[in-house]
DNA sequence: TCTGAAGATGCGAATCATTCGCATCTTAAA
DNA sequence: TTTAAGATGCGAATGATTCGCATCTTCAGA
């Protein structure tokens, strides 16, 4: 306990290696580094949990950063994903792209609940090793890994109904997900 | 050889037999099953290969199906994924879902290449066994599993030639896929 | 420190796939 | 047949993402 208040340093540390790391990219295409993106990618780093753009865009409003346009935003993210600052987090489902950082953090796979949207992290060694054998029978060099399983958590089985009828749209994920603080 | 030949008989009956399937879910659901309901139908269980929308839109006209409207196909969608005869294959890309025959066939999944687009399906038993298993072990009942790799396909390495810059739009897969028959 | 060219940003318009509303045909069960 | 419940075509509406463009900023020299 007392182990999960994280709060300053050490995580400010992580977002300032993930900067460098960011403005490394930013030298190697010839762009340039603003206060506007800093504030995008600082706003990233921070954000505990999955993350849409808009979710991104509110936050940073929120946190003062003048008003940091969507269209900046989404201009920054392939940026910020070659960097290894964030990566596309589930497989979309209607609504838009979820995000979530990914740097200095270990990967992980997703398991959502098609009932009430519960979404729960799993990691598998053995499920990663049997995916670079897959790609690596077949020829290629893998970069990288969707996987998703879908179906039914414990306490939807348990509230019985079945599956909703096709043409309902689900609402926006739900999980045990902390606001960025 | 000339079993690839697979014109009629046998592919017609399983038409048909795919035809009853999305009956009784209709019937299920009190819907109606229809002429135009029919031929989207038959044209999706026919089609060979990854298809979106209106590729199925084009394939009707082509076929002399009157007008076969895209807003109708998108009805019928959900309808024929809960009867089994198509479901969503690829990962969206920012272009539309491609969908695929899946009635009769086996599940698999894809690997793609971020070079060339080139999109190649692959079959693991342990792949499978090992998802069930991460998923109850989570209390979860597996319904359905999204699973794709990407990569660069020996020819692209070959090619040379890093991954493209991002925001870069790949086009459209590009698979040895034939056209519909 | 000053400058200029290359980039970045805000804003609103434009895209694009997908969905809706609704008036009008069809289907199927009495 | 009749007729209520559905299905369809069409075009408008959505919603996420992208573009165009007229300004600001950044940063590598001078």
């Amino acid at each position: 306990m007392g182990g999960d208040r994280r709060g300053s340093a050490a995580k400010e540390q992580a977002i300032a290696r993930g900067l460098d790391r960011l403005r490394e990219v930013l030298r190697a295409r010839n762009l340039k580094m603003s206060s506007v993106r800093e504030a995008i990618a600082r706003a990233a780093l921070a954000y505990e949990g999955h993350f849409r753009v808009d979710d991104l865009v509110r936050y940073l409003h929120a946190s003062g950063v003048r008003e940091a346009h969507m269209a900046t935003v989404y201009r920054s993210l392939p940026l910020m994903i070659e960097a290894g600052l964030i990566q596309p987090a589930l497989v979309p489902n209607g609504d838009g792209q979820v995000y979530e950082a990914s740097f200095e953090r270990e990967r992980h796979d997703h398991l959502r609940c098609t009932g009430c949207g519960l979404v729960v992290e799993y990691k598998s060694e053995t499920l990663e090793a049997l995916q670079r054998e897959i790609a690596a029978r077949h020829g290629f060099e893998l970069e990288e890994q969707v996987h998703e399983l879908r179906g039914r958590c414990r306490k939807c089985r348990r509230a019985g109904a079945s599956t909703p009828p096709p043409g309902s749209r689900r609402s926006r994920a739900r999980t045990a997900e902390r606001s960025p603080r």
